[in-house]
DNA sequence: CCAAGTTATTTCTGTCGTAGAAATAACTCA
DNA sequence: TGAGTTATTTCTACGACAGAAATAACTTGG
């Protein structure tokens, strides 16, 4: 095997803040990793002699002096494959060294035993990776529940699974490395390096879809517990008033505001099923049952956000997953909800909604496979 | 003056790690510290050299091998004074090098004004100063309000102040190093250093007194923003049914849990004034009408506990402030109400009580003076 | 057009913090 | 009492780092 060069903790560094900021000049760089011009020079020549980094076309910069030459990750020179699992399928993206998805698929899986998921994994990573040849260096997959080591899945209730290893299994098939992690946490690392908060040291994440999730990224760092597959923010006390979720709580996260609480509210209201885009249509065009659930929503997601801004003690909140179109509808009752309940005087909280929809949880994924990549990184010496 | 030795960030690290953990084995913070046996012996000599070390009574570990020397600090080595201004009075306390409280004091306010504050502060630290003839090596203060780079007061509504810059003025009139923190994050600071959860990660802190306060420990560092002394944990909302606190809401956190809330709440009902032992007392003793108000504060605790393990994950709660007796009364109904709100498979919440009451805040201020003289640690040559 | 000034980056070199390895120490146990 | 184990110290080499100087690439004003 090809003799490799160890990556020094400070080299590392560099390579996560170019990731995350770049382009950025060698003098910027040392300003923000605390480190010499001269060690600016040294740590960043093997990643730019290997082609990981490249020199972006200079910019101007105003005054005089030596016009800077800014780092950047060379985006194409690896690729990397991030699945989303659910109880009915697996859906994938192919992305770049970013997290920017090229491409994606789906298959549908035939049955909830470890064999039948790993099947139609390995099928879509495979159909995936036949594009422009460029290399795949990782697989992320995310799944809802626990996951210990990003290698085993310890709990994930909506495949009746305990403790599979599922990245050994993965690696053994695809023969690349295979991380694994709980779904909003991988959608939260998505965010952290490549969404439009990255680099913020701290900031929320909710999603909203099957269920509502809730992420946290403090000190630069995402959070993770022992409990971080339990969903602990999808039943948050909002609205005494509201429907119950299937745990029996009356107008807690889930119930007011998933996807399937909010169909069904309006469709015994209405007498007949009625899908997603239907009641956030019904809302816009103001029938009045619509408004009245999407309202009720409304309010206590601007509940939901002002407890996370308050307690959680940050001032921005990322709205993410295959809901957040309810946003349009009712984001600015939310808003004046979240200010009811934060002190007049406290820092604005800033809500950025990430309008992808369902390819954020498979970027999610590829990103804790290049986050993973990072951390093991070596140079061809 | 006398020719100092810089402190590596390995050595500082170091000095941490054995003031908060001491007794403990250079094996055992090598194994902490990520750092060899060589480079424990040459970092921990110059503090063994110079008194702030000292190498504890050898403990039986066990099975074979060389008996460990552990290492401490030298607690009477330093003292620190500790104070905490309200809108009425300074009350102090000087400490060895944990923040153990050696002797207290207190000094009414003449005024608001920074002069007659000054003015207590000083006489209140002159006052402590007198005693085992020990070195005092710094002041911290802490406050209700907002403190800017631990020097200025930038808000503080209990005195009017706005834009003070406390720690000058005190350095000036003292001749000693002098740290301003927020008062709530003062006292985090404490529990994180020398509470019976020192060490831990993760953790919030809950202060019942005067007003409700929140503060929150996450990846080994207490969390603080623009915010901190805004008091954002003390109007979470409740109870529908509450009563009002002075700001308008309805069943939040300062009008369920806040001593002047409670008492009031108990007067208005029996038509006297009462004090908070006694509401306490008539609790204990089951008078119908103060248990309904503890009660309700019971569970309104046991909500807020509750949404602040699920929103700031963390497992581990400490309880303090001058209020904090209430836990006696409503313990139980609280935990009760938090398992309510909690998933039932989510890690167990921890409750530490500190009990110390008044003395905590002071302790606080305490603890934020040795932290900074850590920061900023020298050895003589 | 060119020299001075400014800011960025590279090169050279010395310093210092680190760990590996070996030695020493202090115990237990058979 | 010697072997084995774990802790700590000593010795020494190595590598990461920054300071200083050199070089580079611009702007600006005369």
């Amino acid at each position: 095997m090809e003799r490799q060069v160890y990556v020094s903790d400070s080299g590392r560094e560099l390579a996560r803040e170019v990731l995350i900021h770049g382009p950025i000049s060698r003098a910027e760089l040392g300003r923000r990793l605390g480190l010499s011009p001269a060690s600016l020079t040294r740590l960043s020549k093997p990643f730019l002699d290997r082609g990981w980094f490249i020199e972006a076309a200079e910019t101007v910069q105003g005054a005089t002096g030596r016009p800077a030459k800014p780092l950047d990750v060379q985006v194409d020179s690896r690729r990397f494959v991030g699945v989303k699992v659910t109880g009915e399928s697996a859906f994938g993206v192919i992305t770049d060294l970013r997290a920017g998805a090229l491409g994606q698929g789906e298959r549908s899986l035939a049955g909830h035993d470890v064999d039948a998921v790993v099947e139609a994994v390995s099928d879509l990573v495979a159909g995936l990776r036949d594009g422009d040849g460029v290399e795949v260096s990782g697989l992320g997959v995310s799944i809802g529940g626990n996951v210990a080591d990003q290698r085993v899945v310890t709990r994930a209730p909506f495949l009746g699974w305990r403790n599979i290893a599922l990245a050994d299994r993965l690696e053994r098939e695809l023969g690349i490395p295979v991380t694994v992690e709980n779904d909003v946490t991988a959608l939260t690392t998505a965010e952290q390096w490549f969404g439009a908060v990255r680099g913020r040291p701290a900031f929320a994440v909710v999603t909203i879809g099957a269920g509502v999730g809730y992420g946290l990224v403090m000190h630069d760092r995402v959070v993770t517990t022992a409990d971080s597959g339990l969903g602990l923010g999808g039943h948050l006390p909002l609205d005494p008033n509201g429907p119950l979720c299937l745990d029996g709580h009356r107008g807690c996260s889930t119930a007011m505001l998933a996807i399937p609480s909010i169909t069904l509210q309006l469709g015994i209201a209405l007498g007949r099923e009625v899908d997603y885009d239907e009641v956030l249509r019904l809302a816009e065009s103001g029938h009045p049952l619509a408004v009245s659930v999407t309202s009720a929503a409304g309010r206590a997601l601007g509940r939901m956000m002002a407890t996370i801004a308050n307690i959680a003690m940050v001032d921005t909140i990322v709205l993410s997953g295959e809901g957040v179109a309810l946003w349009n509808a009712i984001g600015d009752l939310a808003l004046a909800t979240l200010a009811e309940d934060r002190d007049p005087d406290a820092t604005p909280v800033e809500i950025n909604v990430d309008d992808a929809g369902f390819v954020s949880w498979a970027r999610g994924a590829a990103a804790v496979a290049i986050q993973a990549a990072l951390g093991r990184l070596r140079l061809p010496a």
